[in-house]
DNA sequence: GCGAACCTACCGGGCGGTCGGTAGACTACT
DNA sequence: AGTAGTCTACCGACCGCCCGGTAGGTTCGC
């Protein structure tokens, strides 16, 4: 039933808009709720009210609340797996390959950013073994970038660089574009994808030690 | 009064532990569990039970779940201020100033993250008025390493960066940290302050355009 | 007339917050 | 020395509200 639901929602944010299925515009509006006020700051009612619903009308489609959550984190995660993870597979060179990773994701954060940004941001409202699961799914996701960055670094493009720090430090970088991005703002989308994938790539590149970013700063 | 309330919890925070100040135990507690179930999901009488006392008991403390909330954020952006903000205002040089700015705020960080985590991801538990007030003082801290870097690029170092998505992307990558240093882990603090801080600056500094990170991902 | 789609009404419970009270230390006056 | 008053630091009990969730209909297209 999960991935029927997962299904509905992968319909519902697609460009076609619900015509008949109401299960869609339920995950796609409870996903735009929970990522304006957080999981625990929105009721079942204020999901409802969106879709036109009564609360106990709204029970007709969905199981609960915490369902409800963790369907819209599986639906994310699968988008990240199909439209990140195995294109970025199919590439072969280390480098091409995180940057396909790094735009990707990006694009896929300015396009919409509430179920990626919930799959984040709410893990603690599951149940522990919908947790379990979510947070397997993302420690993978960290350990493939982590690997580019390691063949990266054995093809000597990257001197000195932990893969695994690099990968948390890429996977930050990206994922707060959710917090600052608005899509009516100074730059369009593409333009923010190009720039933080340059970034990214320049974070992680060797340039030649000509750098003494070391520890310069002392407390006190 | 919030000037108080800050001023215990700076004495909780500091090495020498409670003795007499209750105020800054509880202020302690509250900014360790809001940061490890979110302020929604933890009671008053989660903090209460935390410090050893009942609910109406905290009360005599406190005036309210909201002030505690802003009260724990005031003092996050009060120790982004004295600890970053201040000390790296009086580097000069930009790349310097950078250098000090990243490694400083990962190294509080990675010191005490709960307090600064919940500044950034509980904002809308806050007041419109609180949340107009610390929105505010973090945006100046944006302008401040948006300015640092628009500094770099015209000393040349930087081409083609634009400085304000440059100094979100470097926030994000620092904020990150939170989610996955362990201070038992693999890398110890210092190291992965080391670590973030090399990434940023070499995902700043111009490496003379031999990367062709643009557009390589196309969506189907 | 039957099932899908929805409603009104309700439940138990936990929430943030308040109230009146009080143990005990400390002070003040005689 | 005794005792009355006062203040700090707390507690048990309670309030009204809203929460997630449910029971039991009702409407409506087929």
């Amino acid at each position: 039933m999960t991935a029927l639901d997962n299904a509905a929602l992968r319909v519902a944010t697609g460009a076609a808009d619900g015509e008949q299925d109401r299960r869609a515009e339920i995950y796609r509006s409870a996903a735009r709720i929970f990522h304006r006020k957080g999981y625990h700051a929105t009721s079942i009612n204020d999901i409802a009210a969106a879709v036109g619903l009564t609360k106990a009308g709204l029970y007709y489609y969905i199981k609960g609340k915490q369902d409800l959550l963790f369907a819209i984190m599986g639906f994310a995660m699968d988008q990240l797996d199909e439209q990140v993870i195995e294109p970025a597979r199919r590439v072969e060179d280390p480098q091409a390959r995180l940057e396909t990773i790094v735009a990707r994701h990006a694009r896929l954060i300015t396009q919409d950013s509430s179920a990626l940004t919930i799959l984040v941001n709410e893990l603690e409202g599951l149940l522990p073994d919908d947790r379990a699961d979510i947070i397997g799914r993302q420690r993978d996701y960290v350990d493939f970038i982590a690997d580019t960055l390691a063949a990266l670094r054995d093809e000597g493009k990257v001197l000195g660089l932990d893969p695994t720090v690099g990968a948390f430090s890429l996977v930050g970088m990206i994922l707060w574009i959710s917090r600052w991005y608005r899509a009516d703002g100074r730059l369009d989308g593409d333009e923010v994808v190009a720039e933080v994938t340059r970034m990214a790539i320049s974070a992680v590149l060797n340039r030649g030690e000509d750098s003494n970013a070391g520890n310069p700063a002392r407390t006190g």
